[in-house]
DNA sequence: TCTAAAAGTTAAAGCTACTTTAAGTGCAAG
DNA sequence: CTTGCACTTAAAGTAGCTTTAACTTTTAGA
């Protein structure tokens, strides 16, 4: 019927040492032990853990993961909480994408440049170095 | 000639504190003191600082500044090591990019499942929970 | 000239979310 | 019985700063 710490490592895919730093932390449930003082986990571990790990793979922060398990144990009325931090999520996943676009336009103006003019075994002082310290 | 930290910070956008820490970790040099022990900086530090913003700002670590920072003082034998960067950045950033994508994917179709279904004062059980429980 | 406040100093702790290490215990197989 | 793997805890390490504590130095105003 339980399980040992490797076994719910296996099922809900995080580390051992991952799993206690969650019941340290109070994000998972203090485990039972056995005589021996092993931790002896039980189905519903996995679930809650999965959940955690999927929320965090969205990019939830433990403290969002805890407002989420909170609103999940009344899933009409945690409702509206779990939407409004998918929005939060999304609306920061928009403004990183933007970011990133930025960066790559000019991360790739700089390797243009570097490569029509120093790259190759020029003589040219290489224009990143420049580009970098540029102030814009 | 010479400036006091809060004339630096403001001419570098790095705040005191991260300007210590940056000379503590020797990303910077040592600046001199005054009598009174404060540390007095060049113009020379201002153009330092500002290249370490930017390469920190393009998303390259204090290690990978300090393999630039060295490069650069030889801008031509240096330009190769300086592209490599570039482009593991780029690669970085295409790799994030693509993450990203799928997350908001995701994302977008959990919010929309909640909209329609559990939302504005719905008596159904949120599908978010679900959603973040499902093992995938 | 005195003084109060602003700005500087250092060392150390705090932050996020874990991972790694150290030092030791429990348990199953051969 | 003993080898070796899995488990335990507490503590330190990671990145890149930020914050705090406890003091000292400058500077501007009365």
């Amino acid at each position: 019927m339980s399980m040992t710490i490797s076994d719910l490592s296996r099922r809900s895919g995080c580390t051992p040492p991952t799993i206690r730093y969650y019941e340290r932390i109070g994000l998972i449930a203090r485990a039972a032990r056995t005589s021996g003082g092993r931790r002896a986990f039980g189905s519903s571990d996995v679930e809650r853990l999965l959940f955690v790990r999927r929320s965090r793979a969205f990019g939830m922060s433990i403290e969002q993961v805890r407002t989420l398990i909170e609103a999940a144990a009344a899933p009409v009325a945690g409702c509206g909480s779990a939407r409004s931090l998918i929005q939060q999520r999304l609306d920061d996943i928009a403004a990183q994408r933007a970011e990133l676009a930025k960066l790559e336009a000019s991360l790739v103006d700089m390797a243009k440049r570097c490569d029509s003019g120093c790259g190759m075994g020029s003589s040219e002082p290489c224009n990143i170095f420049d580009d970098l310290a540029a102030a814009r």
